[in-house]
DNA sequence: ATACAAAGATACCAATTGGTATCTTTGTAT
DNA sequence: ATACAAAGATACCAATTGGTATCTTTGTAT
Protein backbone atom coordinates (compact mmCIF):
# COMPACT_ATOMS: atom_id res chain seq x y z
CA UNK A 1 0.00 0.00 0.00
CA UNK A 2 2.95 2.49 0.04
CA UNK A 3 2.88 5.50 -2.28
CA UNK A 4 5.68 8.09 -2.06
CA UNK A 5 4.46 10.64 -4.06
CA UNK A 6 0.76 9.71 -2.14
CA UNK A 7 2.14 10.37 1.28
CA UNK A 8 3.98 13.65 0.41
CA UNK A 9 0.85 15.05 -1.19
CA UNK A 10 -0.76 13.50 1.82
CA UNK A 11 1.18 15.45 4.20
CA UNK A 12 1.49 18.67 1.52
CA UNK A 13 -2.26 18.40 2.06
CA UNK A 14 -2.97 18.16 5.88
CA UNK A 15 -0.15 20.77 6.67
CA UNK A 16 -1.71 23.26 4.32
CA UNK A 17 -4.98 22.85 6.21
CA UNK A 18 -3.10 23.38 9.45
CA UNK A 19 -0.93 26.25 8.33
CA UNK A 20 -3.94 27.88 6.94
CA UNK A 21 -6.39 27.63 9.68
CA UNK A 22 -3.83 27.99 12.89
CA UNK A 23 -0.84 29.85 10.93
CA UNK A 24 2.50 28.72 9.69
CA UNK A 25 4.68 29.30 13.11
CA UNK A 26 1.62 28.17 15.22
CA UNK A 27 1.30 25.15 13.64
CA UNK A 28 3.88 22.00 15.41
CA UNK A 29 5.84 18.82 13.70
CA UNK A 30 3.11 17.01 16.01
CA UNK A 31 0.31 18.50 14.78
CA UNK A 32 0.89 17.24 11.24
CA UNK A 33 1.68 14.16 12.68
CA UNK A 34 -1.32 13.72 14.17
CA UNK A 35 -3.57 14.73 11.32
CA UNK A 36 -1.56 12.95 8.76
CA UNK A 37 -1.10 9.42 11.05
CA UNK A 38 2.34 9.52 10.25
CA UNK A 39 6.04 9.97 12.27
CA UNK A 40 8.24 12.42 11.90
CA UNK A 41 10.52 10.08 9.97
CA UNK A 42 8.06 9.70 6.77
CA UNK A 43 7.49 13.78 6.66
CA UNK A 44 11.94 14.64 7.09
CA UNK A 45 11.76 11.92 4.17
CA UNK A 46 9.77 14.06 2.36
CA UNK A 47 10.84 17.47 3.33
CA UNK A 48 13.93 18.62 4.04
CA UNK A 49 12.75 20.91 7.31
CA UNK A 50 9.46 22.50 8.70
CA UNK A 51 10.49 25.80 6.78
CA UNK A 52 10.70 23.70 3.62
CA UNK A 53 6.82 22.34 4.18
CA UNK A 54 5.87 25.79 4.87
CA UNK A 55 7.35 26.56 1.56
CA UNK A 56 5.45 23.88 -0.04
CA UNK A 57 2.30 23.92 1.35
CA UNK A 58 1.79 27.41 0.66
CA UNK A 59 2.75 27.01 -2.88
CA UNK A 60 -0.36 23.99 -3.21
CA UNK A 61 -2.57 26.43 -1.73
CA UNK A 62 -1.26 29.28 -4.09
CA UNK A 63 -1.83 26.57 -6.87
CA UNK A 64 -5.16 25.34 -5.88
CA UNK A 65 -6.22 29.34 -5.46
CA UNK A 66 -5.49 30.22 -8.81
CA UNK A 67 -6.77 27.05 -10.87
CA UNK A 68 -10.14 27.59 -9.49
CA UNK A 69 -10.00 31.38 -10.50
CA UNK A 70 -8.07 31.24 -13.71
CA UNK A 71 -10.46 27.94 -14.91
CA UNK A 72 -13.54 29.66 -13.46
CA UNK A 73 -12.47 32.72 -15.93
CA UNK A 74 -11.60 31.21 -18.61
CA UNK A 75 -15.27 29.47 -19.35
CA UNK A 76 -16.68 33.02 -18.95
CA UNK A 77 -17.23 34.30 -21.96
CA UNK A 78 -17.12 38.37 -21.38
CA UNK A 79 -15.47 40.30 -19.09
CA UNK A 80 -18.53 40.84 -16.62
CA UNK A 81 -18.72 37.00 -16.20
CA UNK A 82 -15.36 36.90 -15.72
CA UNK A 83 -15.39 39.42 -12.88
CA UNK A 84 -18.25 37.64 -11.94
CA UNK A 85 -16.43 34.48 -11.73
CA UNK A 86 -13.72 36.20 -9.22
CA UNK A 87 -16.69 37.25 -7.48
CA UNK A 88 -18.03 33.70 -7.10
CA UNK A 89 -14.40 32.52 -5.94
CA UNK A 90 -14.62 35.03 -3.33
CA UNK A 91 -17.65 33.94 -2.03
CA UNK A 92 -17.10 30.82 -2.03
CA UNK A 93 -14.69 30.82 1.33
CA UNK A 94 -18.26 31.17 2.99
CA UNK A 95 -19.87 28.27 0.85
CA UNK A 96 -18.04 25.40 -0.14
CA UNK A 97 -14.00 26.47 0.18
CA UNK A 98 -11.39 24.75 -1.76
CA UNK A 99 -9.47 24.85 1.88
CA UNK A 100 -9.73 24.95 5.24
CA UNK A 101 -9.35 28.11 6.94
CA UNK A 102 -9.74 31.25 4.78
CA UNK A 103 -7.63 33.09 1.95
CA UNK A 104 -4.28 31.84 1.94
CA UNK A 105 -2.96 35.38 0.28
CA UNK A 106 -4.58 37.13 3.04
CA UNK A 107 -3.26 34.62 6.42
CA UNK A 108 0.05 34.32 4.99
CA UNK A 109 -0.11 38.04 4.42
CA UNK A 110 -0.73 38.87 7.99
CA UNK A 111 1.47 36.30 9.25
CA UNK A 112 4.52 36.86 7.20
CA UNK A 113 4.61 40.98 6.67
CA UNK A 114 6.68 41.72 9.43
CA UNK A 115 8.28 38.37 10.81
CA UNK A 116 8.89 35.79 8.13
CA UNK A 117 11.20 37.10 4.65
CA UNK A 118 10.88 33.79 2.67
CA UNK A 119 7.46 33.03 3.06
CA UNK A 120 6.37 37.01 2.47
CA UNK A 121 8.06 36.58 -0.71
CA UNK A 122 6.26 33.88 -1.88
CA UNK A 123 2.89 35.36 -0.61
CA UNK A 124 4.04 38.65 -2.07
CA UNK A 125 4.00 37.03 -5.43
CA UNK A 126 0.66 35.37 -5.05
CA UNK A 127 -0.74 38.97 -4.78
CA UNK A 128 1.09 40.14 -7.43
CA UNK A 129 -0.42 37.26 -9.71
CA UNK A 130 -3.57 37.94 -8.74
CA UNK A 131 -3.09 41.52 -9.47
CA UNK A 132 -2.15 40.56 -12.92
CA UNK A 133 -4.84 38.65 -13.63
CA UNK A 134 -7.15 41.40 -12.61
CA UNK A 135 -5.38 43.74 -14.92
CA UNK A 136 -5.58 41.56 -17.41
CA UNK A 137 -9.42 40.79 -17.00
CA UNK A 138 -9.60 45.09 -17.61
CA UNK A 139 -6.96 45.20 -20.35
CA UNK A 140 -8.81 42.42 -22.37
CA UNK A 141 -11.96 43.86 -21.11
CA UNK A 142 -11.04 47.31 -23.05
CA UNK A 143 -9.49 45.73 -26.19
CA UNK A 144 -12.59 43.79 -26.61
CA UNK A 145 -14.69 47.16 -26.16
CA UNK A 146 -16.62 45.62 -23.30
CA UNK A 147 -15.16 48.37 -20.91
CA UNK A 148 -14.51 51.63 -21.08
CA UNK A 149 -10.61 52.96 -21.94
CA UNK A 150 -10.60 55.63 -19.46
CA UNK A 151 -10.24 53.76 -16.06
CA UNK A 152 -7.16 53.53 -14.53
CA UNK A 153 -6.47 49.91 -14.67
CA UNK A 154 -3.88 49.64 -11.67
CA UNK A 155 -6.21 51.32 -9.43
CA UNK A 156 -9.44 49.79 -10.56
CA UNK A 157 -7.11 46.18 -9.85
CA UNK A 158 -6.01 47.92 -6.08
CA UNK A 159 -9.81 48.17 -5.25
CA UNK A 160 -11.22 44.94 -5.91
CA UNK A 161 -8.75 43.15 -4.12
CA UNK A 162 -8.78 45.33 -1.38
CA UNK A 163 -12.83 45.11 -1.13
CA UNK A 164 -12.43 41.64 -1.44
CA UNK A 165 -10.04 40.69 1.16
CA UNK A 166 -11.33 43.01 3.94
CA UNK A 167 -14.47 41.35 3.10
CA UNK A 168 -13.42 37.85 3.56
CA UNK A 169 -11.70 38.89 6.84
CA UNK A 170 -14.71 40.10 8.50
CA UNK A 171 -16.95 37.63 6.83
CA UNK A 172 -14.54 34.92 8.67
CA UNK A 173 -14.51 37.02 11.84
CA UNK A 174 -18.48 37.33 12.21
CA UNK A 175 -18.96 34.05 11.00
CA UNK A 176 -21.36 35.61 8.78
CA UNK A 177 -21.45 36.12 4.84
CA UNK A 178 -23.36 39.26 5.12
CA UNK A 179 -20.28 41.33 4.64
CA UNK A 180 -18.45 39.75 1.57
CA UNK A 181 -21.79 39.72 0.42
CA UNK A 182 -21.83 43.84 0.87
CA UNK A 183 -18.29 43.81 -0.79
CA UNK A 184 -19.52 41.80 -3.54
CA UNK A 185 -22.70 43.85 -4.39
CA UNK A 186 -20.19 46.99 -4.49
CA UNK A 187 -17.84 45.31 -6.58
CA UNK A 188 -20.75 44.66 -9.16
CA UNK A 189 -22.28 47.96 -9.05
CA UNK A 190 -18.34 49.25 -10.12
CA UNK A 191 -18.34 46.56 -12.76
CA UNK A 192 -21.45 47.88 -14.07
CA UNK A 193 -20.01 51.55 -14.18
CA UNK A 194 -17.26 51.00 -16.03
CA UNK A 195 -19.23 48.47 -18.71
CA UNK A 196 -19.28 50.16 -22.51
CA UNK B 1 13.17 53.31 40.87
CA UNK B 2 10.72 50.88 41.45
CA UNK B 3 6.88 51.93 39.80
CA UNK B 4 4.79 48.19 39.67
CA UNK B 5 2.33 50.57 37.40
CA UNK B 6 4.91 51.72 35.08
CA UNK B 7 6.56 47.84 34.89
CA UNK B 8 2.88 46.70 33.94
CA UNK B 9 2.40 49.62 31.34
CA UNK B 10 6.01 48.66 29.94
CA UNK B 11 5.18 44.58 30.11
CA UNK B 12 2.08 45.76 28.44
CA UNK B 13 3.64 48.34 25.40
CA UNK B 14 6.45 46.08 24.63
CA UNK B 15 4.33 42.56 24.51
CA UNK B 16 1.55 44.56 22.19
CA UNK B 17 4.64 45.51 19.38
CA UNK B 18 5.54 41.95 19.38
CA UNK B 19 2.24 40.06 19.45
CA UNK B 20 1.05 42.50 16.70
CA UNK B 21 4.04 41.78 14.16
CA UNK B 22 4.89 38.21 14.94
CA UNK B 23 1.33 37.37 16.20
CA UNK B 24 0.57 36.25 19.57
CA UNK B 25 0.97 32.46 19.38
CA UNK B 26 4.44 32.91 17.86
CA UNK B 27 5.42 35.23 20.56
CA UNK B 28 7.38 33.57 23.47
CA UNK B 29 7.63 34.75 27.59
CA UNK B 30 11.64 34.69 26.30
CA UNK B 31 11.01 37.08 23.46
CA UNK B 32 9.41 39.31 25.54
CA UNK B 33 11.73 39.31 28.53
CA UNK B 34 14.02 40.13 25.98
CA UNK B 35 12.30 42.85 25.11
CA UNK B 36 11.22 44.56 28.13
CA UNK B 37 15.06 43.98 30.20
CA UNK B 38 12.72 42.14 32.58
CA UNK B 39 12.20 38.17 34.23
CA UNK B 40 9.89 35.97 33.94
CA UNK B 41 8.84 36.27 37.67
CA UNK B 42 8.13 40.12 37.57
CA UNK B 43 5.71 39.51 34.50
CA UNK B 44 4.42 36.84 36.05
CA UNK B 45 3.78 38.89 39.02
CA UNK B 46 1.07 41.19 36.96
CA UNK B 47 -0.38 38.64 34.87
CA UNK B 48 -1.94 35.18 35.29
CA UNK B 49 -0.40 33.71 32.10
CA UNK B 50 0.42 34.55 28.79
CA UNK B 51 -3.13 34.10 27.60
CA UNK B 52 -4.19 37.16 30.00
CA UNK B 53 -1.41 39.25 28.83
CA UNK B 54 -2.29 38.37 25.60
CA UNK B 55 -5.41 39.94 26.08
CA UNK B 56 -4.26 42.64 28.43
CA UNK B 57 -2.20 43.82 24.90
CA UNK B 58 -4.62 43.72 22.61
CA UNK B 59 -7.05 45.49 24.40
CA UNK B 60 -4.14 48.37 25.19
CA UNK B 61 -3.65 47.98 21.26
CA UNK B 62 -7.82 48.54 20.91
CA UNK B 63 -7.59 51.68 23.24
CA UNK B 64 -4.90 53.11 21.46
CA UNK B 65 -6.91 52.95 18.13
CA UNK B 66 -10.29 53.75 19.17
CA UNK B 67 -8.62 56.21 21.21
CA UNK B 68 -6.99 58.06 18.46
CA UNK B 69 -10.28 57.54 15.88
CA UNK B 70 -12.63 59.21 17.81
CA UNK B 71 -10.81 61.73 19.12
CA UNK B 72 -9.55 62.83 15.76
CA UNK B 73 -13.14 62.28 14.38
CA UNK B 74 -14.82 64.98 17.50
CA UNK B 75 -12.36 67.46 16.50
CA UNK B 76 -13.92 67.06 12.89
CA UNK B 77 -16.94 69.20 12.23
CA UNK B 78 -18.48 67.82 9.59
CA UNK B 79 -19.36 64.45 8.40
CA UNK B 80 -16.89 64.68 4.89
CA UNK B 81 -14.19 65.67 8.12
CA UNK B 82 -15.17 63.20 9.98
CA UNK B 83 -14.54 60.65 7.25
CA UNK B 84 -11.42 61.89 6.32
CA UNK B 85 -9.92 61.56 9.64
CA UNK B 86 -10.71 57.90 9.41
CA UNK B 87 -8.85 57.97 6.33
CA UNK B 88 -6.15 59.40 7.58
CA UNK B 89 -5.95 57.18 10.68
CA UNK B 90 -5.76 54.40 8.28
CA UNK B 91 -3.37 55.96 5.79
CA UNK B 92 -1.21 55.87 9.12
CA UNK B 93 -0.23 52.78 9.41
CA UNK B 94 2.19 53.35 5.96
CA UNK B 95 3.97 56.69 7.78
CA UNK B 96 3.42 57.26 11.61
CA UNK B 97 2.05 54.15 13.21
CA UNK B 98 0.68 54.40 16.59
CA UNK B 99 2.04 50.89 17.18
CA UNK B 100 4.27 48.27 14.86
CA UNK B 101 2.81 45.97 13.05
CA UNK B 102 0.05 47.57 11.60
CA UNK B 103 -4.05 46.90 12.15
CA UNK B 104 -4.21 45.17 15.38
CA UNK B 105 -7.84 44.45 14.34
CA UNK B 106 -7.03 42.60 11.18
CA UNK B 107 -4.06 41.01 12.64
CA UNK B 108 -5.94 39.49 15.65
CA UNK B 109 -8.73 38.57 13.25
CA UNK B 110 -6.59 36.62 11.19
CA UNK B 111 -4.86 34.80 14.11
CA UNK B 112 -7.74 34.22 15.81
CA UNK B 113 -10.65 33.45 13.39
CA UNK B 114 -10.18 29.98 13.44
CA UNK B 115 -8.13 29.11 15.91
CA UNK B 116 -8.41 31.22 19.52
CA UNK B 117 -11.89 32.03 20.98
CA UNK B 118 -11.27 34.23 23.12
CA UNK B 119 -8.85 36.39 21.14
CA UNK B 120 -11.51 36.01 18.53
CA UNK B 121 -14.03 37.39 20.97
CA UNK B 122 -12.18 40.65 21.88
CA UNK B 123 -11.35 40.77 18.12
CA UNK B 124 -15.30 40.85 17.19
CA UNK B 125 -15.81 43.41 20.03
CA UNK B 126 -13.54 45.81 18.31
CA UNK B 127 -14.77 45.15 14.63
CA UNK B 128 -18.33 45.76 15.81
CA UNK B 129 -17.06 48.82 17.90
CA UNK B 130 -15.39 49.75 14.56
CA UNK B 131 -18.44 49.53 12.52
CA UNK B 132 -20.55 51.12 15.09
CA UNK B 133 -18.49 54.06 14.96
CA UNK B 134 -19.19 54.30 10.86
CA UNK B 135 -22.51 53.80 11.63
CA UNK B 136 -23.29 56.92 13.93
CA UNK B 137 -20.99 59.01 11.30
CA UNK B 138 -23.65 58.29 8.95
CA UNK B 139 -26.42 58.78 10.71
CA UNK B 140 -25.53 61.65 12.10
CA UNK B 141 -24.54 63.16 8.98
CA UNK B 142 -27.93 62.11 7.73
CA UNK B 143 -29.66 63.68 10.87
CA UNK B 144 -27.45 67.00 9.75
CA UNK B 145 -28.58 66.75 6.22
CA UNK B 146 -25.15 66.69 5.02
CA UNK B 147 -25.21 63.35 4.16
CA UNK B 148 -28.41 61.85 1.43
CA UNK B 149 -31.15 59.71 3.41
CA UNK B 150 -31.62 56.76 1.49
CA UNK B 151 -27.98 55.10 2.11
CA UNK B 152 -27.68 51.73 3.52
CA UNK B 153 -25.81 52.10 6.65
CA UNK B 154 -24.93 48.50 7.37
CA UNK B 155 -23.80 48.18 3.43
CA UNK B 156 -21.65 51.29 3.56
CA UNK B 157 -20.02 50.87 6.78
CA UNK B 158 -19.03 47.48 5.52
CA UNK B 159 -17.33 48.56 2.51
CA UNK B 160 -15.64 51.33 3.89
CA UNK B 161 -14.00 48.73 6.55
CA UNK B 162 -12.99 46.22 4.27
CA UNK B 163 -11.77 48.46 1.80
CA UNK B 164 -9.14 50.04 3.98
CA UNK B 165 -8.40 47.04 5.86
CA UNK B 166 -7.67 45.05 2.47
CA UNK B 167 -5.56 48.13 1.10
CA UNK B 168 -3.85 47.91 4.78
CA UNK B 169 -2.99 44.30 4.24
CA UNK B 170 -2.17 45.12 0.88
CA UNK B 171 0.39 47.93 1.67
CA UNK B 172 1.66 46.43 4.45
CA UNK B 173 2.78 43.27 2.01
CA UNK B 174 4.11 45.63 -0.59
CA UNK B 175 6.08 47.93 1.76
CA UNK B 176 4.42 50.63 -0.29
CA UNK B 177 1.53 53.34 0.02
CA UNK B 178 0.11 52.99 -3.35
CA UNK B 179 -2.40 50.27 -2.54
CA UNK B 180 -3.59 51.76 0.86
CA UNK B 181 -3.74 55.39 -0.98
CA UNK B 182 -5.62 53.98 -3.53
CA UNK B 183 -8.54 52.53 -1.50
CA UNK B 184 -8.68 56.07 0.16
CA UNK B 185 -8.99 57.76 -2.93
CA UNK B 186 -12.10 55.05 -3.60
CA UNK B 187 -13.75 55.70 -0.45
CA UNK B 188 -13.21 59.60 -0.74
CA UNK B 189 -15.31 58.96 -4.07
CA UNK B 190 -18.26 57.24 -2.64
CA UNK B 191 -18.46 59.98 0.22
CA UNK B 192 -18.83 62.31 -2.15
CA UNK B 193 -21.49 60.62 -4.02
CA UNK B 194 -23.69 60.35 -0.99
CA UNK B 195 -23.18 64.24 0.67
CA UNK B 196 -26.19 66.16 0.22
C1' DA C 1 13.34 -17.00 -3.86
C1' DT C 2 16.41 -13.37 -3.10
C1' DA C 3 18.74 -9.07 -2.96
C1' DC C 4 18.35 -4.31 -2.50
C1' DA C 5 16.95 0.36 -2.29
C1' DA C 6 13.60 3.33 -0.81
C1' DA C 7 9.85 4.41 2.63
C1' DG C 8 8.57 4.94 6.93
C1' DA C 9 8.95 3.86 12.23
C1' DT C 10 11.48 4.15 16.44
C1' DA C 11 14.11 6.12 19.71
C1' DC C 12 16.63 9.38 20.74
C1' DC C 13 18.73 14.65 21.10
C1' DA C 14 19.51 19.62 22.76
C1' DA C 15 16.99 23.72 23.00
C1' DT C 16 12.94 26.07 24.10
C1' DT C 17 8.24 26.42 25.84
C1' DG C 18 5.02 28.28 29.62
C1' DG C 19 4.98 28.13 34.37
C1' DT C 20 6.18 28.11 39.61
C1' DA C 21 8.38 28.07 44.27
C1' DT C 22 11.37 30.58 46.65
C1' DC C 23 14.79 33.95 47.47
C1' DT C 24 16.42 38.83 47.58
C1' DT C 25 15.77 43.59 47.00
C1' DT C 26 13.23 47.75 47.46
C1' DG C 27 10.28 51.36 49.16
C1' DT C 28 7.40 52.94 52.83
C1' DA C 29 4.89 53.35 57.21
C1' DT C 30 5.80 53.35 61.87
C1' DA D 1 16.19 52.49 62.64
C1' DT D 2 13.21 48.86 61.82
C1' DA D 3 9.64 45.94 60.26
C1' DC D 4 7.07 44.43 56.53
C1' DA D 5 4.77 43.78 52.30
C1' DA D 6 5.21 44.05 47.60
C1' DA D 7 8.24 43.80 43.41
C1' DG D 8 11.21 41.47 40.92
C1' DA D 9 15.24 37.87 40.35
C1' DT D 10 16.81 33.21 40.53
C1' DA D 11 16.63 28.62 39.85
C1' DC D 12 14.18 25.28 38.92
C1' DC D 13 10.21 22.08 36.46
C1' DA D 14 7.74 18.90 32.99
C1' DA D 15 6.23 19.14 28.42
C1' DT D 16 7.02 20.28 23.82
C1' DT D 17 9.76 22.01 19.99
C1' DG D 18 12.30 20.89 15.46
C1' DG D 19 15.50 17.64 14.09
C1' DT D 20 18.43 13.19 13.32
C1' DA D 21 20.59 8.52 13.40
C1' DT D 22 19.30 4.13 12.88
C1' DC D 23 16.27 0.36 12.54
C1' DT D 24 12.50 -2.27 10.17
C1' DT D 25 9.32 -2.87 6.60
C1' DT D 26 7.88 -2.85 1.95
C1' DG D 27 7.79 -3.27 -3.00
C1' DT D 28 10.25 -4.52 -7.08
C1' DA D 29 13.77 -6.21 -10.31
C1' DT D 30 16.37 -10.13 -11.08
Amino acid sequence: MRNPEATKELIITKSADLFNTQGYKATSLSDITKATGLTKGAIYRHFENKEDLEQQALHSLSKLMFNEISTSIKVAENFQDKMEAIFIFFDGYMNTPLYKGGCPLLNAAIESDDANPILRQQTYNMLSRLRVSLQTLFNNGIKNNQVISSIDIDYYSTIFIATLEGGIMMSKLERDKTSITHAITHLRNLVKEILI
